[in-house]
RNA sequence: GUGGGCGUAGUGUAGUGGUUAACACGUCAGGUUGUGGCCCUGAAGAUCGUGGGUUCGAUCCCCACCGUCCACCCCA
């Protein structure tokens, strides 16, 4: 038989409860931060990526699902979400939209990576872009609606982690001091972080070994190598985050100028939400600013900043940290018929349907197995339709949870029934 | 791409170099005439991940592959 391929999922339904929690957050908090849905294609053009994301990265070089399709063109599934939103921003003429944009996105992406927890071949993220607007306002509102999304799921126990990257041209003479610095201990340094002293210095930073740690501890700081105007800048974002130091309790940040990106297109502020006993793959939200990237992708220089947040991460936490999240619709009803009921019971269940009543008609079994069979999938009610009832053109309500007894409704009332009962149980 | 653990019914597990591979949950059917949940009885359901090899004989030993989990790498 065939199997899902390697790194991928089938979201059965007990879990689409999760999903749809995580989902309808999402979407709630983007709304109050005035943020709106955009999608994009699943497949782009393999340039925009080998551009946007960099053409040294691990996840071009590497990850990336490419193909050709008969016209010869090459395509990229996706395997992040930022540079789609800057190309539609730019094709769909978005500059003569109030600045800055506002979008989210809840979309799956596709990277070709070693599956392990938390890290898949196809996840989903929830994404967020404000793109248009260089001052620090809008990275301060993006963390802001980070910190929001994981209280409003109720999450707890979580950092958040800034730094600034500083801008392109400040970060050359950075990350020559970077390398110069670290060559230093390179007879102290593991295979592997000598392959990154060659390929990408800024990784030693956030290097797992203990040895670099150590010796990164005092690496030199992008921090110290801001220019005027990005120095400006994070002083505005320290100045605003500290004001939502006083109007949340809960929130807080440290600067680590360990944290780095992955990504080539991101320039000064960036940022982390992890949980606080983070694990290998615990990174929940991740975001920064690109200002350089709309130039690179051949826009016109556009500053923008965003995050994206692993759904499936997402869910892991919510599962650690034991969160109840909201149960699925309930059935109100499934409909028990014998013999000659049957078919008016097919009638009663489809007039049910219409008036919004949620109702399963039960299998052709005996009248025990059909009340266990109602049982079994939680109605609220069991609806008897039986000889006795045809007669009278009745119908027998029996509620299934608590010991109310039972009672007889005329036929065309059932629905009124149903429904009065469902509502008196809101709270 | 690197290293390590694991792979027995739908799920979670037990088990043995040699006749019909066990248990629990779940599923289905019964427990008399139209009433679920508890309980009782019964049934279905596993080519013991796949393919090689060792052996008279392998689910059990060896190898490869695949899958999965963990760590690295990378990243959300």
């Amino acid at each position: 038989m065939f199997r899902k391929p390697r790194g991928t999922q089938d979201i059965l339904p007990d879990d689409q409860t999760y999903w749809n929690y995580v989902r309808n957050t999402a979407e709630t908090v983007a709304a109050r931060f005035g943020y709106a849905r955009i999608d994009t294609p699943l497949f782009e053009s393999t340039d925009l990526f080998q551009r946007g994301v960099g053409d040294e990265t691990d996840i071009v070089q590497k990850e990336m699902y490419s193909f050709e399709d008969n016209g010869g063109d090459s395509l990229t599934l996706r395997p992040e979400g930022t540079a789609s939103v800057c190309r539609a921003y730019v094709e769909n003429g978005m500059q003569n939209l109030p600045q800055p944009v506002r979008q989210f996105y809840l979309a799956p992406m596709f990277r070709y990576e070693r599956p392990q927890a938390g890290r898949l071949r196809q996840h989903n993220q929830f994404g967020v872009e404000a793109i248009g607007d260089a001052s620090a306002t809008v990275d301060a509102e993006i963390i802001e609606l980070g910190f929001s999304y994981l209280k409003r799921l109720d999450i707890s126990d979580f950092t958040l982690r800034l730094n600034s990257l500083a801008d392109p041209n400040e970060r050359e003479p950075y990350l020559a001091k970077l390398s110069d610095y670290f060559s230093q201990y390179a007879g102290e340094l593991p295979k592997v972080d000598l392959a990154r002293l060659e390929r990408a210095p800024l990784r030693l930073l956030d290097s797992k070994e203990q040895v670099t740690r150590k010796i990164g501890a005092d690496a030199p700081k992008s921090l110290d190598y801001l220019g005027a105007a990005s120095q400006e800048h994070w002083d505005q974002l320290v100045d605003l985050l500290d004001g939502l130091k006083t109007t949340f309790s809960e929130f807080d940040y440290h600067v680590d100028h360990r944290l780095v990106r992955g990504l080539d297109y991101y320039n000064r502020t960036v940022f982390e939400f992890e949980p606080r006993d983070a694990g290998g793959q615990g990174t929940m939200i991740a975001g920064g600013r690109y200002d350089p990237l709309i130039e690179i992708l051949g826009g016109p220089a556009t500053p923008g900043i965003g995050f994206g947040s692993g759904i499936e991460r997402i869910i892991l936490e919510l599962k650690a940290q034991e969160i109840s999240v909201p149960s699925a619709d309930q059935l109100d009803a499934v409909i028990v018929s014998v013999g000659a009921a049957r078919s008016a019971a097919a009638r009663l269940a489809t007039s049910l349907r219409s008036n919004a009543v949620a109702v399963v008609l039960a299998p052709e079994r005996s009248f025990k197995a059909q009340m266990r069979y109602a049982n079994q999938l939680g109605a609220v009610h069991t609806v008897i339709l039986g000889e006795r009832e045809m007669a009278a053109n009745s119908a027998t309500i029996k509620p299934m949870q608590g010991d109310s007894p039972q009672f007889e409704v005329p036929l065309d009332e059932v629905a009124r029934s149903l429904s009065a009962s469902r509502d008196g149980q809101l709270p």
